[in-house]
DNA sequence: CATGAATGAGGATTCATTCAT
DNA sequence: TATGAATGAATCCTCATTCAT
């Protein structure tokens, strides 16, 4: 991609994932880049058309850190559930920007989410993925039949997602960083763990 | 409390709450008040004032809604843990706008955060009643003794928050309602079962 | 009226009948005036809605200047008409920025003018008080009867308006000034002699 | 000419009609065009070059559709008026966007025009030509003493500019519309009938 | 000739805040 | 207390114009 605009996409990231659509400033993107304003009204159209092409370049930029479902397809059930729990969770604190964003777009009504279905296209991948093992799993009858695909997909992604979006409140309430490593490598086992034992009969 | 005062409090929080502390207008909140901007300095002194107001107002509404401590303590652990967590589970679903006032806090670094050592406290009370529970449910044998407090509270408070965090990206992606009774129900029992399984030896 | 906005509306007149409404600066409003751009947004909401305003209170203004149809009424038609005539003339000279507004309306599709019932119900009662001349006369045999109001509106109308739209065009090409008194005196004259000519049999 | 530069000024002298010398947009114009905007500063060398640059070129084209003169010679006086007056308004008809140019230009004070002796003299040469037929009828005693050529010339020019400069606001306020092939004749015929009724004895 | 990228200056609009009453 | 008017400083956006190729 053209990497004048790939730069202000990153940027632009950066600014949006933290102060939301309406509290973001032009401006403010603009420095951290080395264009001008200017260029971002040539290059995206405005401040919406640039929020809208960095949501669709976060997920894009997610999905393509996250094509699991072949490597994870011969393992045993659960090992795979561990796994691709595992590799959410990596996955996700590789783009912290991005669950900021998606947690901004979600406050402010994700109404720029829904006119990305390509977007949708990638998150219904991911249940998909996670149904057809659950399915297999419960065919060998190494896990429960009384959950929901649902159930579990929320239950891993949140707890993969919450790290991010707590992580600044916990320093300041509890004095806990979920940045430190030690703290980030536990957080990883035991969502691992807990799904594990969710599921399994 | 001054209901003029109380009124704009709860009309701020909704506005917070949506759209930050940079992306709130403050004549958007007056606008939803019968108040006029001027009552706003005059009791708040202006923005940021009324924002950490707002804050505080926030936090001691869930902590209202949520003294248990004394109702738990008589239970076996894992019944005290499991009614911990659908107590949470319900505090957190009464007040959506505190979750998402919390975001916004975290989303833009806390800094006001740490300028209110009250809510702290509240919170690190919280962490210590779980505590309780489970050196409790330890010593008896009932939970397992390779597992943290933390890990325990951030796994299902982060829970009790993902389904308000993450709502309008869910109906706009899965077309899956969070917000719906039936989900709610399933997803406040997917849980308190999983919480439950994960602790217990 | 409330002095500031009658005076920014007198401007903004001057600007827009200049400019039109694309071409006008806001800026070089307020500058004419003594308040600030911002004021103009506090009392007109914007650019649009001063037009809008200006517009309205344009026509109004012509309007409380031409309330003839009472002194005309009991004049023989052909008096009546040349009356009409002069009157017709005067007002518009009087008020020379209104005419230039309404071709820069005209110009620019009168899709504002379309918003605008109550300048509708003005121009349309000056029509029916022609049509009511006209009728008369040629009850009693002194106007032809092959002749529709609309054309004898349109005749006069269109000439008193013409010395004002194509003023500077003359002066520029024919070095000749519609603004001086003499030329004026003779238009008006030629306009309402004119007239009477088309009308009687 | 060169198709490349007529097609830009076509187009051109459309959005300037409309919008005016400040009002119009570069890119507009290269919109409608096949060009692009660099092509306008190659040509024209600017938004100001390219305006003059229509000015006469608009004036010319309707020169080109005028030349009249000679046919008119022979005619009777009062023949060679109405069809003088006839040939006016049908050429005007042709060329909308050459009225509302002219308009354009009155509004805005005719600054550029006044640099174009060129068109001064085509319609100096109008004006001869009118002055003309009526000393031949006056001296022919066909035609009052007692009018001058530069009123007979308003009168007839303004009224074939009327429908043009005023059609937009007669819709909005009359619906009606000059435009209709009905009302456009039953113009013509009037204003025909009104010039041969104000010179003749 | 032709194209897309770039730009500084300017123009419209909105913001938090204050003032007069 | 309460209200509407006022304001300077942002903030978003657009314009005519130029440059590299």
């Amino acid at each position: 991609m053209d990497p004048v605009k790939q730069n202000i996409l990153e940027e632009a990231l950066s600014e949006f994932a933290q102060y939301g659509f309406k509290g973001t400033r032009i401006e403010a993107i603009t420095e951290r880049t080395h264009t001008s304003k200017r260029m971002i009204y040539y290059h995206f159209g405005g401040k919406e058309g640039l929020y809208k092409a960095v949501l669709e370049y976060a997920y894009l930029m997610v999905r393509d850190g996250s094509s699991l479902s072949d490597r994870v397809k011969d393992l045993e059930p659960l090992d795979a559930l561990a796994m691709y729990a595992e590799h959410a969770f990596d996955n996700f604190c590789k783009f912290p920007n991005f669950i900021r964003l998606s947690l901004q777009e979600n406050l402010q009504g994700a109404k720029f989410l829904k006119d990305l279905p390509s977007v949708a296209k990638i998150n219904q991948d991911g249940l998909d993925a996670l149904k057809q093992i659950l399915r297999k799993g419960q065919k060998q009858g190494v896990i429960r039949k009384d959950i929901t695909a649902m159930n579990v997909y929320v239950n891993f992604v949140g707890l993969c997602n919450y790290h991010i979006s707590a992580r600044n409140n916990y320093n300041a309430i509890f004095n806990f960083d979920f940045a430190d490593k030690k703290n980030q490598a536990s957080r990883k086992a035991s969502i691992c763990d807990l799904i594990v034992r969710y599921v399994k009969v």
